[in-house]
DNA sequence: TGAGTATATGAGTATTTGTTCATATAGGGG
DNA sequence: CCCCTATATGAACAAATACTCATATACTCA
């Protein structure tokens, strides 16, 4: 029996790009995984928390006098950071040490950062 | 003049890290740059439209279809790629199609989608 | 020109998200 | 043991976001 389709708004199908489409499709739980990591990547806080853990291990009180923000708004971007395993930290006393702890996902970040960096050359040279 | 530090929460920072980092922290128009980027590719939606665009040119009725959404969300997401020449359209009649416009963030979205489909098929394997 | 079709878009809405504020936890030193 | 400091966390709130619904736009064909 075949399926209502209720999001249909054309006649003219193609068909055989949708049937090609459908076979190769990425599984959920891929376009989840790639969507969580990006989303990762998304926010200006977090880039900057992780480009810095990328070059050096990191206190919070440093982070948060790098990142001129407060140690509270740190602290909960480096427990969603570590829930992902993008980060991991080690404790000194009363000092936690953050580091980065994924090298896919920082190297997806620094070919951004590399990029951005480019473009940006580029537009001041035009001007 | 010293500037208060409002946002300091400990006595002990290791003022060194902390030079080095403002020295070599991001500019904002990258930080910008980069989260705008991955804010495109942190949705379901948008990575599983890039992807198809990424194989072949198609019409917003066949992202709709292949997708299963309504045309209008399709069209609302393929407006927000267009916004960031993500993707590029011809229209051909009634027909617009679509494809992708931006070597660069496809490479980063399917570096993701290598690495996570890589995962999902070790963790199938633990299995 | 007028009906029909594919796409675009504005307003409204429910959800997610990033921060703040107050407070809790945990280790160090007297 | 008590106080101090570094970090973590829960609740609350404002802003951003992705969708739906209704409708507008732009093209085709008769």
């Amino acid at each position: 029996m075949l399926e209502m389709n209720q999001e249909s708004c054309c006649d003219v199908i193609h068909q055989e790009a949708i049937d090609d489409c459908t076979e190769q499709d990425l599984t959920e739980s891929v376009v989840e995984g790639v969507s969580e990591t990006f989303k990762a990547l998304a926010d200006p806080t977090r880039i900057r928390i992780l480009y810095n853990l990328s070059k050096r291990e990191l206190c919070v009180c440093d982070l948060a006098e790098v990142l001129g923000m407060t140690q509270s708004a740190v602290s909960h971007q480096l427990r969603y950071l570590k829930a992902l395993r993008l980060v991991k930290n080690r404790r000194d006393g009363n000092t936690i040490y953050y580091r980065h702890d994924d090298a896919h996902t920082m190297g997806l970040l620094q070919m951004a950062i590399d990029h951005s960096s480019h473009v940006n050359e580029e537009e001041v040279d035009k001007k």
